[in-house]
DNA sequence: TTGCTCCTCACGTCACGTGAGGTGGC
DNA sequence: TTGCTCCTCACGTCACGTGAGGTGGC
């Protein structure tokens, strides 16, 4: 009873509801994105539930994320995500070269894409503000006016 | 040569295209929102070109506005603002009666509504905030891992 | 084994985009 | 009048939602 089956190869295995639980989103879309190459097909043999890990999750949450917050297409969204993949895959060759030349540029992608989000997202932000600065200065006029009525 | 035809009756009068390029859409979706209730159809034969005033820029740009910053469906869009048409109903109401009491009541209700606008922006604003943290901190240990690397 | 979740089509829906063919005129 | 923009269908597309009918098992 100690020794169960086989050994855990991956860290956690998650099956597609649970997966969608997890990161506020449906099965549906998750095939969806899987379908269109927005997420990873995972080798399985057709038929099989298909299984997730830890670093889903977070692709996941990442994904939906920008989607929703920079009202991104997913083209838009897999344009802006291809570059963090090559990140992915040069912080893989990271641990196999320790030549610091080569790890330089691998950082200084990592950067350039970091800024492009930050660029994104830090305009957006100012819109936001905007609307909500017009909202409260709405507001203050109407409670003015309140005051005004009741004095 | 100083009188023309005839007197201007609406502030400005709009056609769609000049509509859309004023509030960064497109003909179709104004077209779209009027079939759906979101814009009023304004009495115009049937084929005749359709024409618009400043209130309906106002009116769109804050529709647009809200659908992209906040996400909503054109559904949600349409109750957010139902409250806010009674308000211009009242709004109207209000020039004609000058009762303090009925005064209150309609200042109140506006802000009401306000109110419910600025939660949503609110809430918004801050997971984009966080976003904004998370993106900045990535970006911070990727500098300090270059700084590194120079050195 | 039973009951849940999963599987794959496949059609439906929302919010428009994109012609096609025709008419209007701030 | 000519050329632009507008008009109304109507079909296409994107990003999924929603069954239907069947199979899998972290």
């Amino acid at each position: 009873m100690v020794a169960s089956s086989m050994p855990t190869i991956t860290s956690t295995s998650l099956r597609i509801g649970e997966l969608a639980a997890l990161t506020g989103t449906t099965p549906r879309t998750i095939r969806y994105y899987e379908e269109i190459g927005l997420l990873a097909r995972g080798d399985r043999p057709k038929g099989k539930h298909r299984l997730y890990r830890e670093s889903d999750v977070r692709r996941l949450v990442e994904l939906t994320r920008l989607r929703d917050l920079l009202g991104l297409s997913l083209e838009e969204l897999r344009r802006l995500l291809e570059a963090e993949e090559a990140r992915d895959e040069l912080r893989r060759a990271w641990r196999q070269s320790p030549v610091a030349q080569e790890r330089l540029r691998i950082v200084d992608e990592a950067l350039r894409h970091l800024s492009r989000q930050l660029r994104l997202v830090r305009r957006r932000r100012r819109q936001l503000e905007r609307l909500e600065a017009d909202l409260s200065e709405s507001r203050r006029v109407a409670l003015a006016r309140r005051r005004e009525l009741r004095s």
